[in-house]
DNA sequence: CTCGACATGTTATTTAAATCGCATACGTGC
DNA sequence: GCACGTATGCGATTTAAATAACATGTCGAG
């Protein structure tokens, strides 16, 4: 069983790794911008090589720097991680996930963004009563 | 900025607190359990000895049983750790995340589910036009 | 009472993570 | 060409995590 990635990291590796899912890619002075605790640059480098021998990134050597990007793409790696959510902390129920997603905090949301939110609502029941 | 509680453990301390939170309550011999690697019982008592000591957790004595809660409630963690990775995965995007949940792997939701689900939404609406 | 099963506490050791210093390579401008 | 700013690579060190051996305490059965 394939668990989610994030398990196998650790503190510093998640810091990371999150940095370069939400960017998508990132070079070692962007992800160093992003670190708490300002470590060093030897030390964020360091860190990417050890992240890229263990196979959680690849780098593109764009001119002079290296771009990292995740292994694994964003699309793929998400999956996982919010099952894993979901089982952890809702018992495993997408209804009460929605519901904290929708009650959550003070995010208002669109009614533009409602709208569509309703409407992959009604294609999923659509969908699963084919 | 109170990031999630996740961001500062170790692996074993996240597995730990996921099974915590999954379970509710667990004694010792039952996070033994469900941990992979079998560690020794000795390594998962000292480690929720840690986890106490950080204030991660506290502990019910339950006749001679330790029984350990996490210390900070699960709907109290699971609204930081929910929107954590809904930055770092879904661009900060609800409809991003609603998407996934509906159309994600092979998990078919009842009619009734996604009705109660719709009905999330229909009330979401209505407050935020409030 | 005392033995055994089971639970916890303490402490030490091993292993892994995190950090940085120093060496090295690549361009750019003078 | 060469000095300088900026990158990376390697190696060593410090710090933290993970693990388990051993000691202690409690209950129940015989």
């Amino acid at each position: 069983m394939a668990r989610p990635l994030h398990a196998s990291l650790t503190r510093r590796e998640r810091q990371i790794m999150d940095i370069l899912y939400r960017r998508g890619r990132a070079t070692a002075g962007e992800v160093l911008e992003e670190l708490s605790g300002n470590p060093s640059s030897s030390t964020v480098r360091t860190q990417l090589r050890v992240l890229e021998a263990k196979g959680h990134v690849r780098h593109d050597e764009q001119g002079l720097r290296y771009v990292y990007i995740p292994a694994v793409p964003r699309h793929a790696a998400r999956k996982p991680a919010l099952r894993h959510l979901v089982e952890t902390f809702f018992d495993g129920s997408t209804e009460k996930t929605v519901a904290a997603l929708l009650g959550g905090d003070g995010t208002a949301l669109s009614d533009d963004e409602l709208d569509r939110i309703a409407e992959l609502v009604a294609r999923a029941r659509k969908e699963g009563s084919e």
